[in-house]
DNA sequence: CCTGAGAAGTGGTCTATGCCACTTTCTACT
DNA sequence: AGTAGAAAGTGGCATAGACCACTTCTCAGG
């Protein structure tokens, strides 16, 4: 068997260099010709396009053909599984709960949940440490509406999203906001660095299937030991990789 | 036509069904099983089954059977077409040249470029500009040695990626750092902002399809107009929406 | 000259079928 | 009892053909 040569894989080859050395919205062959040129079933032909229009690198426009796609970036970060608390970094994360209660929502964090500033919320919040050294300021908070039995126990829960599930909210997608910003008195004695030093502040929104806010998070992490960094691919990306990181100890390539 | 009921969707949605009553792990019908049970062919089926193994909701395991994946959260941020100057944001961009040279790389951008220090280098500097105000302070790096003839307006190009490829530079990757800082004086100047205001740090290092570095971006963007959205979804995911944006006017919903 | 109908070409979907490769299980032989 | 091998079940790959929906071009009719 050695060979293993998979006629999708041959077309897919073949079309990658249609696409190299044609320029962008240029047309490739339409799919029945590309069956008689190599030989191979329409189903064959097509399942090779679509990986390649799945990539990006190509466009298929129905009635008129399929065209090399003009360049795309993307940028991609996937946090690890489990906690669905982006941004995670390499080494042993720890957290330290300062603060638990159940209280009014208030005015700025009732207008985020889209609720009265008189109903109540789950608030949490708590240091987080990566190997020891404070590295952000989460502040949690959750609808007592959305999910009224919620304990401590379950928003400490690395798997705090299977938690909610157990309380019938299933989690469906949420909107980050990353921004500069430099750290006040308080956060600067809680993370160990001057007052003003520079921080990014993370906003996140978390919706349910039925559209509910069910989560209001609001971090700030340390910006001298917290960076991000994405793998940006041009077109053709089988799969771009991870790389929040947080730097502990030196200070590496960047 | 009306209704236009695919078979294919149809598919998708009855295994959506199955992976949301289903915990992680949990096989799902084998697929000749589906075909009877919905009264399909098997490559409607394989069809159906890949978009959501793609999407990372399912997990195929030759000869075993296919599985609820444990959900994943991915974060997608997709800089529009043309530039592959990220981050990018709605408005007008314009960008000012203020500094244009032929220098040596010197010792810290030799280092990232994996350069001599003496290596020459083409170097510009740029005002970026939205709707005429400042948003970013942008310094490109490549080194002479991989696009001898490269031109200002080469460089000041929206396709700058193209007018390398025209040099025999074909741009594979890109790795992205983005972290938080405070502007010095003349960043602060040029962009008009007080000293020490928030700001996000880029720096980006290009490489080619032969492995070279080929580019060293360094950038500052003011951190009062400027952010990064983004939408986390979870697991499945058809497609993330982009969402670098600059604030120019209201505050919007965060 | 303009316009509209039709033909031709494109991708979009689906069916029916065959064989291969891998994994697990059970059985029969040692 | 242990082990090798067959059998059954799974996903992986590929074929051939049919029909639909959309786009573009052409050509005949106004």
């Amino acid at each position: 068997m050695g060979e293993a040569i998979l006629k999708r894989e041959q077309v897919r080859d073949y079309l990658l260099e249609l696409i190299e050395t044609h320029p962008a919205g240029a047309p490739i062959p339409a799919e029945r010709v590309l069956c008689q040129q190599l030989s191979v079933s329409r189903p064959t032909v097509r399942s090779a396009v679509e990986e390649l229009v799945n990539t990006g690198l190509l466009v298929r426009q129905h009635g008129r053909g399929t065209f090399v796609a003009r360049a795309k970036i993307t940028q991609e970060m996937v946090s690890g599984p489990g906690s669905m608390s982006l941004p995670r970094a390499s080494g042993t994360w720890a957290s330290r709960v300062l603060e638990h209660a159940r209280i009014p929502a208030g005015a700025r964090v009732g207008r985020r949940l889209r609720l009265s500033p008189a109903a109540e919320i789950h608030y949490i919040a708590r240091l987080r440490l990566v190997d020891g050294e404070p590295m952000a300021l989460e502040h949690l908070h959750v609808p007592a509406a959305v999910a009224p039995s919620l304990t401590l126990h379950d928003m400490e829960s690395g798997d705090f999203y299977d938690r909610l599930r157990e309380h019938g909210v299933h989690v469906l997608e949420a909107v980050q906001s990353i921004e500069p910003t430099v750290v006040n008195e308080s956060e600067a004695s809680l993370l160990g660095v001057p007052v003003l030093a520079p921080a990014l502040l993370f906003e996140r929104l978390t919706t349910d299937a039925d559209g509910r806010q069910v989560e209001y998070v609001h971090s700030i992490y340390r910006g001298d030991r917290y960076r991000i960094m994405s793998r940006l691919t041009l077109g053709a990306s089988p799969r771009s990789t991870v790389d929040v990181q947080a730097r502990i100890g030196g200070s590496g390539p960047f």
